[in-house]
DNA sequence: AATATTTATCGTAAATTTACGATAAATGGA
DNA sequence: TCCATTTATCGTAAATTTACGATAAATATT
């Protein structure tokens, strides 16, 4: 692996993460990575403490879908839900948010 | 649409972004949400220049397959190549790193 | 010129994701 | 109790992603 004549500019970041920390990380950029997911989280910035249902009048989509997307939110921890009744309340899991948040700003 | 009885956080992100900027962005999160190319990218930081065949050395998968990750994280922007002989060098591409790092900042 | 090196692309198979309708489970109200 | 409401899950189809071997194109080497 010789180095090449290209002049390589200083890295301007470190990606200074690894094992089960990256795991999270990467499994939160994938879940936020689909548009109707980001959807849903920006949904939520407005409407916290919303329903499912409120969501479902709000995207284009199938009640079932709507609910995948909501359990790929919930396992990635981007969101957690508050069973209320019959309804289930949703809202954005800051402590999680944050973690993700820190995280981008310490590696990049 | 009624509000609930639980107690409802402040936001703590404002997601405020759309359109082609959040088309962008969305598209970087999802290059990235996947483990191999999170690995290149790391890969990149301490080899900055290296090209395609050292990158193929490192990971366990064939090269036909590092190509196309290769090309998903030069479409989504965080890569460029450079054509040097038959090879290609590859290097992170700072400023849209710096734009996504900044977007991440802003929104959450 | 002939051969070797390097990588992108093609064709394709397997795996995963996304989407939907139907349904079951749970709760609330008549 | 019976019915309505709400949502998660099941089964499944379609689309997309991921992976590979083969190959073509381009350049370098002998």
């Amino acid at each position: 692996m010789a180095q090449t004549k290209t002049a390589i500019p200083a890295a301007c970041c470190t990606l200074n993460i690894s094992g089960k920390e990256q795991e999270r990380l990467v499994s939160m950029l994938k879940a936020l990575g689909n548009p109707i997911r980001f959807e849903i989280i920006k949904f939520l910035v407005t409407h916290p403490g919303c329903i499912t249902g409120d969501i479902v009048d709000y995207l284009p989509i199938a009640q079932a879908t709507v609910s995948q997307h909501l359990k790929v939110l919930k396992d990635s921890g981007w969101i957690s839900g508050v069973i209320e009744g019959t309804a289930t309340c949703y809202q954005l899991d800051e402590k999680n948010i944050t973690w993700f948040r820190s995280k981008v700003t310490d590696i990049f």
